[in-house]
DNA sequence: AATATAAATGCAAGTATTTGCAATTACAAA
DNA sequence: TTTGTAATTGCAAATACTTGCATTTATATT
């Protein structure tokens, strides 16, 4: 619960303005450590607040950006967010029930340097998708 | 221009039907190779052939499925697609000019495989965002 | 060559996501 | 506290992408 009141902090020592919406979905996903939520997900969960879609595309967006939150792009292409607690990670993403597993293999720690060739690395995006445990059980 | 042929020949033998949508998006690749385009593109360029959104949205989809094409996830989430002529690789995608280059690196041979516990890959995806060798140089 | 038939297409309607903009709100300064 | 201001929001309109379905078309069979 300490970890909530920081990201508050986070987001104004950026210059962010603290809103209604942005404490929503900090709350929420704060509440849910280690699970990730689509634009959609976090919607749905909202409803009643009166957040729009739009508000919570542009912050998802926004502190994505900012480092606050990491995206994961699920199989369909839409990406869900989750909270840049630690450091720098990447995801098992199970095809059958949407679960994902962090793990804490990077590729860019393993690629060889020499690939470059004069290109300049910004961000990468690494994710592995097939079957949790259980749903490689059930699909036997 | 062999494998072209070859490339129908793929389909057919997979059962589909070699339409003329089809034939337009396998030449307009063949004719381009190296380069990989979006479903936007590629309804571009076959302007006045009549051909679909939907129908191009399909077929890439489609060819992907069957390893025809594969498709590499751009900066902002759209896909683009190039033909699956070699092996399966990766890509260098500059973020400011949009050029794409096919690295041989692939992450799942580097990984050591303890960190499954039970997960079963099917799928990954890997890629790296930043400046190609030119748009490094200008943005200096 | 004519025919049968299932696959594929184009169109239109349906979702999903993004954007422009006037109204609202957070918060810094008075 | 009140006020000024720019950031942010909600709404509506605009794009982007997907899906359902009647019609067309590729191809196997006769
Ligand atoms: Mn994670
Ligand atoms: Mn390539
Ligand atoms: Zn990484
Ligand atoms: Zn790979």
């Amino acid at each position: 619960m300490g970890e909530f009141k920081s990201l508050e902090k986070r987001l104004k020592n950026k210059g962010y303005k603290l809103t209604a919406p942005r404490r929503f979905l900090l709350g929420l996903l704060e509440n849910n450590p280690g699970k990730s939520y689509s634009a959609q997900e976090i919607f749905d969960l909202l409803k009643g607040k009166g957040v729009d879609f739009s508000t919570i595309y542009r912050n998802l967006e926004m502190m994505a950006k900012e480092g606050i939150l990491s995206a994961v792009q699920r199989e369909n292409g839409t990406s869900s967010y989750e909270l840049c607690l630690n450091h720098h990670h990447h995801h098992l993403i199970c095809t059958d029930c949407g679960a994902t597993r962090c793990i804490n293999v990077c590729p860019m720690d393993l690629i060889d340097k020499s690939i470059w060739e004069g290109f300049t690395p910004k961000k990468h995006r690494f994710e592995i998708m097939g079957l949790c445990p259980e749903c490689s059980k059930k699909n036997t």
